[in-house]
DNA sequence: AGATTTCGATTGAATGCTCGATCTATTGGG
DNA sequence: CCCAATAGATCGAGCATTCAATCGAAATCT
């Protein structure tokens, strides 16, 4: 009569529940190796309901796709108002590596996804906002001379490239130690590379 | 009653007409957004010659997969043999802009198909053996004095990492100069972040 | 309060189709 | 005459999607 359900935690929220195990399935097996009845199985749920919230599969995707965007867009949007360059970087290389220690099926999603694949018409995720944003900090470095005067889609290749694939290693266990522990070299090195 | 074959000059080996169109097909379309059909009607073979030649479908990305990398290690052998690291990455990174201009699908293949996903066993080709060559370089370089102290795995993460992310904004179009045009830039960022 | 209606949420069996793989038949070069 | 090579029809498993039926909680009525 009190309690509108009978776990006292979970309110398992059955959109939330198919977009949880939809991620870590996608992630781990791949999209098309993850069948409607895998989804249907780990996130507890009938057929029916997934198809009640979402069109169809790739509208699962879709809105992973959707969700992630949006979440990196807000870290970048606060990263920027940070005050110089240096520390804007450097936020954005702790952010990605902190994600992929807490969230690596998040971080898997961006960097080890091939979304073209199954999202029909959306750009890359190489040419969505939050990647432009990061190219837009290079150019505003680069001409206040805070960065080295350089091509600056080669200084966010550079930059993003370098990241990217530290975390994809570490995501496939070529590195045994968590991400922290690289973060001076990684640092270090995109540093020297990109200041004047 | 002379030629044996009617084309005066296309042999038309029927296994390398398999390979050549699902290479495309796959970093086209991705692998499994190709069907044996597709491959057929492009290779312009029949069903059964296919199967005839290959056990299944992810024979065919198996064997394109082992040839790239016999390829890859070919040329890094070859890399190795210059006289000094300096050299020797410079000579890495422009082989991989001069394969992306003209062998653009088989550079695909390499930089932005996730293999994992259809190669059964396969290791990641993040941990395939062009990789380990590379970090191998990197330890020699650092033992040698010729790069900074640093990790290894950091600095082939740094090397690999910018050069596949701008050979990859170059194959969807991101990049609009050729390779070469980004070449300096690029170069002078990565000594840059590994030089002493 | 109790009975009745309503309608979104949920179920899972049924459907239909795509596609990898097989199989039998035919060809033709040595 | 033999056997590799080729052809293409056929099969059947797997899978995304549909659908008719049922549930259950609130809203409305008596």
């Amino acid at each position: 009569m009190v309690a509108t359900s009978i776990d006292p935690v979970g309110k398992k929220d059955p959109k939330e529940e198919i977009m949880k195990a939809a991620l870590k399935l996608f992630t781990e097996k791949g999209y098309f190796n993850t069948s409607i009845a895998d989804i249907r199985q780990l996130a507890d749920v009938s057929t029916g309901t997934i198809y009640h919230y979402f069109k169809n599969k790739e509208a699962i995707a879709d809105a992973l796709f959707e969700e992630v965007v949006h979440s990196l867009e807000d870290s970048i949007r606060e990263i920027r108002k940070l005050s110089n360059t240096f520390e804007r970087l450097r936020a954005i290389v702790e952010l990605f590596f902190e994600l992929a220690e807490n969230e690596p099926e998040i971080m898997r999603f961006i960097v080890a996804v091939r979304h073209q694949e199954f999202l029909g018409n959306r750009p890359a995720l190489s040419l969505s906002s939050p990647f432009q944003k990061l190219t837009q900090i290079m150019e505003e470095g680069i001409r206040t001379g805070e960065l080295r005067r350089m091509d600056p889609l080669v200084a966010s290749g550079v930059f993003y490239g370098t990241v990217a694939r530290m975390v994809l290693l570490r995501l496939e266990g070529v590195l045994e130690k968590r991400l922290e522990w690289y973060l001076l070299d990684t640092w270090t090195a995109i540093w020297r590379a990109l200041s004047p």
